[in-house]
DNA sequence: TGCCGTTCCGCAAACGATTTCAGGCGCATC
DNA sequence: GATGCGCCTGAAATCGTTTGCGGAACGGCA
């Protein structure tokens, strides 16, 4: 069916061995048979099979990817970055959705593991304990999450809260909400301990509201509580839950942001669409995506790397049109 | 490392063959001979090489997926849906974004395709001619895009807008407009083609504007022409183009449904999530995923089938808060 | 007892590449 | 003219499976 390296070697009039060197090793190889060899494989259309070449070299060329739900409008540009950067590597990627399923997720880690030749897991929701014993099998990084000293992109939380309560006590806010999301998210536990840090630090009040799940509907669930509050201003663990907050503090007839100021985190592309727009503080989704891989494949070329594993790329706030001075100011 | 066939057959007492016919066709082993096996493979946490398998038997048991772009919320749904029909049929996904970009797609169907058992092309931007050839040499079904009479899973375009249409002039209105998306996109030509016979069907007149890239600032753009051409209803190509519409409309001091209804097409997350929220012609995409996994598979098993190769998924019009009897009504 | 048919299992040859090893050849050196 | 060395190439082993073929053991039947 498909060429392989002997009718290559058949048309060139060389050995299989020397078909091999001059494609992969052309200095072994004079310069005259190389080139015919190149040729007869041009003509044939040859390309080494991988799954052949994986079988003796170990390498599969091929990068496993975890996330927990592509719906979830964080993850697509982070995959994207994936993508693109594997591919300038010449790496293909296996893409798995767990459904925000830990279960499932230890499962896919299993399977995909022994087909790839390093794993990248999106903010991974199962067990430290687990993900410990994982790492020590499989080259593996993770992103948006940090555990110990294994391998991880970050983004950095703590001065992302900060930039975003900077900005609401500049404008004259003095009291603070805050909508958690899950209790057992890395990142929601940095982004409380900056806010945390940040509100103390500006002498401003923090009220705490939640957790609710992240997504539209625990937004709009927790905008009851947040007024009620009496604050001048909420921050909300993500995007998806700021837009809730928005869509029913519209609905009650509150205004935004003349009568509350909404900050959300992420800055998915929605975050600008919406009416007011969102002030936000942003991640470079795609760049932690390159970022992942890079990291990745520099852990392969030496397992026992003595370079930084691990690294913390920086927030921006995204100053849009939900936040104002607060209301009496 | 890892543990072979060869590891187990010696655990167990019996020979290479022998373990792989325990574990792949038990009836050609003696009973008492595949439980020992079994439990030998289990104690050593056997699992067999999926890439030396394959390169015997031929089959990698991986699939292809190919999408334009990630980002585009129609499509982490169709994505999610071909990731668990081929999970649940023991495939792995390989995936890939094009970027929009009709080379990078080709330069990537060409690269997957042989490390893989069949491709699924999302939405393929590629021309005609291309998808032919490749259907030619491999295994492969569209999605959201028909040629010819190779296998495609595709919505019911033209019912969808019948539906929309019947709505509309149902509620009074007599004039709409279409914000076209792009004119190689044969999802759009289908929907232009609806529209044109259900306006007709209903005497209703049609204003064509655009096309438009299919992004919010396409419809952001779009919103102005529309209002000049004198309309009480406007159906656009996509959602995320009628999400644009509605910004601008907001921004514009238009009232949504009261001076003009906004209908879209997709059922995007966010359609729900908006205000007011969008009336919206749904498809079923994580169903259109599975089909295409499923009709896939079955071409893999006999690639010359008589059943069907083609179906088409039926839409269902989402009533919401963007459409309404015409002002003057 | 001899023959045949089953049933079960091992040997060995694939699959398509990579890589080690060894050999042929030409050339310079002593 | 023998020796040694480089350069280039081919033969063969190898990776981990699957599978066709054949042999051994065993029971049934004449």
């Amino acid at each position: 069916m498909a060429v392989t390296i002997k009718d290559v070697a058949r048309a060139a009039g060389v050995s299989p061995s020397t078909v091999c060197r001059a494609l992969s090793t052309p200095s072994l190889v004079r310069d005259e048979t190389c080139e015919r060899v190149r040729r007869s494989a041009a003509e044939l259309g040859y390309s080494p099979n991988r799954a052949a070449r994986g079988l003796i070299t170990g390498r599969t060329a091929n990068l496993g990817l975890i996330v927990p739900d592509l719906g979830n409008p964080f993850f697509p540009g982070v995959v994207k970055g994936i993508q693109a950067r594997a591919r300038e590597a010449d790496y293909a990627v296996f893409l798995a959705d767990t459904d925000e399923d830990p279960a499932a997720e230890t499962q896919l880690v299993r399977t995909l593991a022994k087909q790839v030749d390093g794993l990248v897991l999106c903010s991974p929701r199962m067990s430290e304990q687990e993900l410990r014993g994982f790492a020590a099998e499989t080259p593996l990084v993770m992103l948006n999450r940090r555990v110990g000293r294994l391998p991880a992109i970050t983004f950095a939380n703590v001065d992302g809260m900060r930039q975003a309560v900077t900005h609401l006590t500049a404008l004259g806010h003095r009291r603070i909400a805050y909508v958690a999301g899950p209790r057992t998210s890395w990142s929601n536990r940095e982004r409380v301990r900056g806010l945390r840090a940040a509100t103390a630090a500006a002498g401003a009040g923090l009220v705490e509201i939640g957790p609710v799940l992240p997504q539209f509907d625990g937004g709009v669930a927790a905008a009851d509580p947040v007024l009620a509050a009496g604050v001048t201003a909420v921050i909300a663990y993500n995007d998806v839950i700021a837009l809730g907050l928005l869509s029913r503090f519209n609905a009650r007839g509150i205004a935004v942001p003349a009568e509350i100021s909404v900050i959300g985190f992420d800055d998915i592309p929605m975050a600008a669409m919406v009416h007011p727009s969102l002030t936000t503080v942003g991640l470079p989704m795609e760049s932690c995506g390159r970022a992942g891989v890079d990291l990745l494949l520099g852990l392969l070329q030496d397992p026992d790397r003595f370079g930084a594993t691990r690294r913390e790329l920086g927030t921006q706030l995204m100053v849009r049109g939900s936040t104002a001075a607060p209301p009496n100011a």
